[in-house]
DNA sequence: AGCACGCCGACT
DNA sequence: GTCGGCGTGCTC
């Protein structure tokens, strides 16, 4: 009996390919084999192992290695791939692609997953006592003078080690080992006292452990949400679990990580996109074997592998980042809940401003809710403000009661968080003499200004360019910044208080790794600073002394086309507002506005988040928008306007028309031109997911099939989360 | 996605 | 006379 081996392979092509079982070895399903696949060679995964073959038996090749004796993929793991390359459309392969740490996708053994220890050599101990060497590799020798330590313990202790290691180990001064993974307990502190909410949840998750549930943990900032999952990781380690925990970046891993650490006396797998690809294939190899106990991680950890799962939880659940936004554009919130379900598990979410759709699952039935309502630290929630920004004299964009805030709070010797959502200098540079203005050549968009580069940058596709001191257009040296960034109002507030320092956070002053940390580093707990920048200051570190946020408009995010844009608009203001007043001071919140008046501002700072949530939800059922329809977006962007057209014109021409479904277009992007390339796109609505998704395979063959296809760059993106 | 094949412009 | 531009087609 001739078996073929099903092969997935990582191109985005929707198809399997089928080979000859290779000549030595048992191909399991779940195994790589390197096969040939046109002139090249690459790594797959066998998906099945049928009888027959799709395709005629004289094109069958033969594989010409089988890498894995046993199933690097478990059938759990395998099912869930398979149903997430079904329901977001991707290629087969894809799936995998994603799933597999990048060195496991070689053709190579795999890598030992003992404990990585570095320790001293004889040559090693001399340089140590003789205090030769210095910065970075003397540290290190001085922290291996007293033993071994594994890469964990160095990492925690010296960020950035690797670095001074490889110099020393090609020295001769260090030597790398590998041990069996520590089981060994590592001492851990104590749990802090649960308030009646905090042990109620516990109470009620822990009650669940064992079976699929889905829960959504509704807790403001500062509640306690993190308390609570470790409780539950206690006891899901008690169990001899192991518990995924999902957070939407890794911005403050080496915070979270020790404390995870220090709480559960145990190591913390890590998993995310800076880790070096060795590192990755040991993490996802050691959770494989079951000796990682708990596995923390952004997006892509959701492909973990959990032999004995106990426990998943998305922190932050609401968060973007969750969403891949290119390729293989998979949810990993969502796709958490089916591999709860698959692995039977409860799966936690937590958010202080869950998204409309989770809110929508909960009012539902689908998931049980659970609320955190109380500051622990705080003695009240933050008092709010609302300041009219019009008919105001503004200074440097801000109001007079903003900046009399702000000088409050310094004088008190308290910290104050401007918030503003622009990077740079100015969005735009304008001539007063003729109104031309500096406008990206790629993307029909201004440039903002970064004044201490003096450079004009385009935030859509980073084209960049000189200042110029003059206008080109009509050549009078008239040209003005309009409107306020980050960087701006750094040089306002730096001149207006000289005696208070004043930190800019963007993603500027943070592009050097641990960036973030060490400006943080600098704020002293019992000192007046400022701190000014974007979303990044949302999140992250606890700052016992900052009793004030003040916002520095949000009006763009009122009048956005994208029907998500309130919803992120109430998220974001929540956010950044739950900085204020987290530990014994309280918070004070001044949100300045072109229009006080905006329901959702209203509705947002009389009631609440959840009272505004549920109106935007009414409104989205009233217009049948998700989470009440379900949408499917096909984009395209081609350098030609006609190209795109075409296509999408074609595209359309291949869906049958269904009273059930609502297709909008083709029409422009609503950034219609970005980074050189002319972009279009396809909506399809239906509140009937069955008869939407029924559809979709049949269409995305005829459109791969499509010769205008060709002339354009093509995507099809299943529950898209931003219209751009 | 790669990678080849295949016809048309500016170089040794 | 070639090197190489990216259109077109294919990969079990």
């Amino acid at each position: 009996m001739p078996a073929v081996l099903r092969v997935a392979l990582p191109v985005p092509l929707p198809a399997l390919f089928d080979y000859l079982p290779p000549a030595a070895g048992k191909a399991d399903v779940g195994a790589r084999v390197l096969v040939p696949f046109g002139r090249q060679r690459m790594v797959g995964v066998v998906v099945a192992i049928d009888a027959e073959a799709a395709v005629e038996s004289r094109r069958l090749k033969q594989a010409l290695r089988l890498l894995d004796d046993d199933a690097l993929l478990d059938p759990e793991l395998m099912q869930t791939l398979a149903w997430a390359a079904d329901y977001w459309l991707g290629a087969p392969g894809e799936a995998y692609a994603n799933a597999l740490p990048l060195a496991l996708r070689e053709p190579k053994p795999l890598p030992p997953i003992g404990d990585e220890y570095w320790s001293l050599t004889l040559a090693g101990r001399s340089a140590h006592d003789a205090g030769s060497r210095r910065g970075g590799s003397k540290a290190l020798l001085a922290l291996l003078a007293n033993g071994a330590l594994s890469a964990q313990e160095l990492t925690e202790r010296q960020p950035g080690w690797r670095e001074a290691a490889r110099r020393l180990a090609n020295a001769g001064l260090l030597e790398r080992s590998e041990r069996a993974p520590a089981d060994r307990p590592l001492p851990a502190s104590s749990a802090p006292q649960l308030n009646d909410e905090q042990q109620q949840a516990v109470a009620v998750v822990g009650a669940a452990l064992g079976d699929y549930q889905p829960f959504l943990l509704d807790g403001v900032t500062g509640s306690g949400k993190t308390e609570v999952y470790l409780a539950l990781i206690e006891q899901v380690l008690a169990q001899g679990r192991q518990a995924l925990l999902l957070v939407p970046e890794i911005g403050l891993a080496p915070q979270t990580v020790r404390r995870l650490r220090q709480r559960l006396g145990v190591i913390v797998e890590v998993l995310h996109s800076a880790l070096s690809e060795g590192d990755r294939a040991r993490a996802w190899l050691r959770a494989r074997a079951g000796s990682a106990r708990v596995i923390l991680g952004t997006r892509s950890a959701v492909f973990t592998p959990l032999p004995q799962a106990g426990l998943i939880i998305v922190d932050e659940e609401h968060d973007s980042a969750y969403k891949q936004q290119d390729g293989f554009r998979y949810h990993a919130r969502d796709l958490a809940l089916v591999r709860g379900r698959a692995l039977g598990v409860p799966v936690l979410l937590g958010s202080g401003t869950p998204s409309l759709e989770s809110l929508a699952n909960a009012a539902a039935g689908r998931y049980r809710t659970l609320h955190l309502r109380a500051r622990p630290g705080a003695i009240r929630p933050p008092q709010v403000q609302i300041v009219d920004m019009r008919a105001q004299r503004l200074q440097h964009g801000m109001s007079p009661a903003l900046l009399a805030a702000v000088a409050d709070t310094v004088a008190r010797g308290e910290q104050a968080l401007v918030f503003r959502n622009r990077r740079g200098y100015a969005p735009v540079l304008l001539c007063h003499s003729c109104g031309w203005h500096a406008g990206c050549p790629h993307c029909d968009r201004p440039l903002t200004l970064h004044a201490g580069r003096r450079q004009l940058i385009c935030h859509h596709c980073d084209h960049r360019q000189r200042m110029p001191q003059v206008c080109p257009v009509c050549g009078v040296g008239d040209l003005k910044p309009q409107g306020h960034g980050t960087e701006r109002l750094e040089e306002a507030l730096v001149s207006l208080f000289p005696q208070v320092p004043v930190l800019r956070v963007d993603r500027e002053t943070t592009r050097r790794r641990d960036a973030f940390e060490q400006l943080l580093a600098q704020l002293q707990d019992d000192a007046p600073a400022i701190l000014v920048g974007t979303q990044m200051l949302a999140k992250g570190h606890d700052l016992p002394n900052l009793t004030l946020v003040a916002i520095v408009g949000v009006d763009e995010g009122l009048h956005s086309i994208d029907f998500r844009a309130e919803e992120r608009l109430a998220q974001l203001v929540v956010q950044v507002a739950g900085r204020a007043g987290r530990a014994r001071k309280p918070g004070r919140v001044v949100l300045q506005t072109h229009q006080p008046e905006h329901p959702l501002l209203r509705n947002l700072l009389a009631r609440g988040y959840a009272a505004a949530a549920t109106d935007l939800l009414d409104e989205r059922r009233k217009i049948q928008l998700p989470p009440y329809s379900h949408q499917v977006l096909l984009r395209a962007d081609a350098p030609q306007r006609d190209h795109v057209d075409a296509f999408l014109r074609d595209a359309r021409a291949l869906l049958p028309e269904l009273d059930a479904v609502q297709i909008a277009g083709p029409m422009q992007a609503p950034m219609p031109l970005r980074a050189g390339r002319q972009r279009g796109q396809l909506l399809l609505e239906s509140t009937q997911r069955s008869v939407l998704r029924g559809m979709l395979r049949p269409w995305q063959h005829a459109l791969f099939a499509l010769p205008s296809a060709r002339r354009v760059r093509w995507s099809l993106d299943v529950d898209p989360i931003d219209l751009y």
